[in-house]
DNA sequence: TCCGTATTCTGACTATCAGTCATTAACTAG
DNA sequence: CTAGTTAATGACTGATAGTCAGAATACGGA
């Protein structure tokens, strides 16, 4: 009998429709001025269905990030792959959240809450634990280079890979969450290229890890020249 | 006649009085869920006194917010005024971001919604004036030792004090931010000093921006070796 | 000391919003 | 067609930020 699958599907594609309606208010409202009122309507279905798919306002934004999660953890593997060169690959995940950055803004800003300390309040543990994986997944692309490059002999091997993400993801962060309230303060008033920026501070913090071996080989790429990384590199 | 000038300080003091109480329900409930009943009940006065001397719960943060970031900025000043070498004040000064930390964990923690979106609303002018005056006194101590460096010759010419000081910032903010959350993680579990983790990066970054010049004069002090600065600078 | 006025304070009230639940509607199986 | 199961509804509750008409208090002058 095909009727419990069909059924099954129905809720699943319900659930979906949800989802959409909150994202699209989510991002036209911003998160915390959108209400579950405004995510029905825009739903079509009364306020209290959206309680039997979601358990709460919380847990319907943290199914929206995760997707944007899921996005950017794309953009990273895929940037990734587009080498085999384990700096490089850093370098190209760089660059990938810079363009996630450009072309994600309403996912990058919904971030902002994903690390106030006011959550775990009505949020499934279904829910915690899909965050907990979606965490690890971009974190599991971030630290894959660092790993192969203290292995390979070409980051200083007392360097632990999580102690490297943590100083280049702070930066990249740190950067781009200046330049989201201010992009254009920097880009017209002072003209700053701002993608040779992020690159240039992370050329530097890279280099100062690299061992001479390394230097060497990435002579002249980063640091005070313009980075090619953008061309093809040369294996 | 001295009556209006009393009633002048009467009303400063009240004025005080319930930020006090703000304060401390703020650090003992946290700031999301503190209510404005909680604050008039710990001030020993009616909810609606509050929106005589505050125009919103928001105001009322950003002005105990202020406070925590007084309490830095001096802390910064005073860190820095410890050596004239405006390398050991970029590392005075980080250190000090450490101890705030560790001293100001209430205060630290209040500024995660500093950054949130979703400010700019029901907040005075003169409070948001006064927030920019705090942003810029701590910005001012942070950059004016790197400015120095800079023009000293002892960080590269290409750099912007600015940008530097972003960098520094971000690596630290990054760094505090996991540590408040996963503190005993890091330190039972791993061993990991997080003051000597925290300096080391630092430590990547500025000799990474450092000229040749002073790489010499630094060599040694930093870089996978132990770190020197908090013992008596040789000038 | 007493009165009119200005200032300060109060707490009941409103508006908004997350979340609930008794009721209704729709669908399914026999 | 009916009984029973599942899905959906929207009026309701509780919490809380913010308001405001009026009470209480302080002051200055007669």
């Amino acid at each position: 009998m095909g009727i419990p699958e069909r059924k099954e599907r129905e809720k699943e594609a319900r659930r979906e429709e949800i989802l959409n309606a909150a994202q699209r208010v989510f991002f036209q409202k911003g998160v915390a001025v959108s209400t579950m009122d405004d995510i029905a309507q825009a739903a079509e279905l009364s306020k209290g269905t959206l309680y039997l798919y979601y358990h709460s306002k919380e847990e319907l934004y943290l199914a929206a990030a995760n997707r944007g999660m899921d996005i950017m953890a794309h953009m990273f593997q895929d940037a990734s792959a587009t080498t085999d060169d384990p700096i490089m690959q850093i370098f190209r995940v760089g660059d990938a959240y810079y363009r996630f950055f450009r072309e994600q803004r309403d996912f990058f800003r919904m971030f902002y809450f994903y690390e106030s300390p006011e959550f775990h309040a009505g949020v499934s543990q279904g829910m915690l634990d899909q965050c907990r994986q979606q965490d690890q997944k971009v974190w599991a692309v971030v630290t894959a280079p660092i790993k192969r490059a203290i292995d390979e002999g070409l980051l200083h091997p007392e360097l632990d890979p999580l102690e490297v993400g943590i100083m280049l993801w702070s930066n990249a962060n740190g950067f781009l969450r200046l330049l989201d309230r201010n992009e254009s303060y920097w880009k017209d008033a002072m003209g700053v290229d701002l993608l040779q920026t992020l690159r240039k501070s992370s050329a530097l913090l890279l280099e100062a890890m690299m061992t001479e071996k390394a230097q060497q080989k990435y002579a002249g790429m980063i640091l005070y020249k313009d980075s090619p990384v953008t061309e093809e590199e040369k294996e």
